[in-house]
DNA sequence: GACGGTACTGCACCGCCGGTGCGGTTTTTA
DNA sequence: TAAAAACCGCACCGGCGGTGCAGTACCGTC
């Protein structure tokens, strides 16, 4: 990594701190060029503008998490042959993750963006979408190497089912903060849980 | 309603409008004061701050959903005197109701609260806090209701799973909005009816 | 019909923040 | 060693949240 890079690296680590924190308009630009140690200047010469570092950080967010679910699921289908056991272990090993983080999940960047989507303009907004149908379009495949085994016991959609699965978490994560209960988000993912159990898990008798 | 009271709602309608369509931030007092047909020494005679102008926005909020709820439960608890049946049809009147929605749900004001806290004081937090523990012991009802029926068919703590209700609700906002497809969150509702369904309804045979 | 409270208006002003512009300097690379 | 990349320093702009205060229109009460 050339210094220019670790310099960029940097300031996109402090501001995601701060961004997560405190959301992204309350985290001012001098108040990360003061954590990263670098000037105003410094950082308009890595970021055309404020729209330029969320783009980038969602951009690094969809990287990150993408490696962290391969490494997860990957896990989870070397423990079980069985693509429903794989998924149950899978999304065990989800919430595991999520209620070890020191503090609860610290929050996710891409429902920040969201939920601000007026004050970013298209190019992250379009970020935003590619990185919600990543998720989608896994999870999606999960479903169906699952439904080509089992049948399900209710009539819905593998892609709403998917969706699901984001739904879930973002939804925990709201409520996580709302309350001031970091185990919440957790809680909710064993209950999604629950439901792909009930859904295609066949039962004796 | 005298005329300071109504003054005072019309700040809040245009405000509430805004805040949805575009976050709390990206929202200007002087948009607002425009908008509302008024000066910002008037803005500012009705709410201390901008913070008060949130407050005031989420207490109205619990108040219109509390509403919502009670009557649309009611309604559903009139079409059937099973508690799980009424809880399906519930879930089910809650999603034509999302549906309907012109443009979708627009959002809710709860979690834009919640991605910025640190940007809201303590007063705020608060009021947010005992929204969310509101519809918690709201579902939980239903659910305990439900429960002393029926058995259920996986061990879940019946608190989590009230809380399932928001998480899936809020998560399902955040879907919506984050992929432009205004449809996704009644899906998810149907979803979380669909779990309800197998969770509690016996099977025959 | 004077009185006093409520509900504002008008205006000047402050500080913070995002952003611009540009000249100068250091560090790295070819 | 010269050019290109990676910064620094500093002045300045406009928008926004917020303050302060004097003045005023409305409105029910005695």
């Amino acid at each position: 990594m050339s210094r220019g890079e670790e310099t960029r690296a940097r300031i996109l680590d402090v501001a995601q701190d701060s961004v997560l924190a405190k959301g992204f308009d309350a985290t001012s630009i001098e108040e990360i060029v003061a954590n990263a140690e670098i000037t105003k200047s410094g950082f308009f010469y890595h970021f055309r503008d404020k729209n330029a570092l969320a783009r980038a950080l969602i951009d690094r967010h969809i990287e990150v998490e993408k490696e962290l679910f391969d490494d997860l699921l990957g896990r989870a289908r070397e423990l079980s042959d069985d693509p429903l056991q794989g998924a149950l272990i899978g999304l065990k090993l989800l919430a595991e993750l999520i209620e070890d983080m020191p503090g609860g999940h610290p929050g996710c960047i891409v429902a920040t963006a969201a939920y601000q989507d007026r004050l970013f303009d298209q190019d992250v907004r379009d970020a935003n979408r590619r990185a919600v149908l990543g998720w989608r379009a896994r999870f999606r495949r999960m479903f169906e190497e699952i439904a080509q085994v089992y049948p399900m016991r209710d009539d819905v959609e593998l892609e709403h089912l998917a969706d699901f699965v984001s739904s879930v978490v973002e939804g925990g994560i709201v409520m996580a903060r709302a309350v001031g209960d970091p185990l919440i988000t957790s809680q909710q993912v064993m209950l999604l849980r629950s439901y792909i159990k009930l859904l295609f898990e066949p039962r004796i008798q």
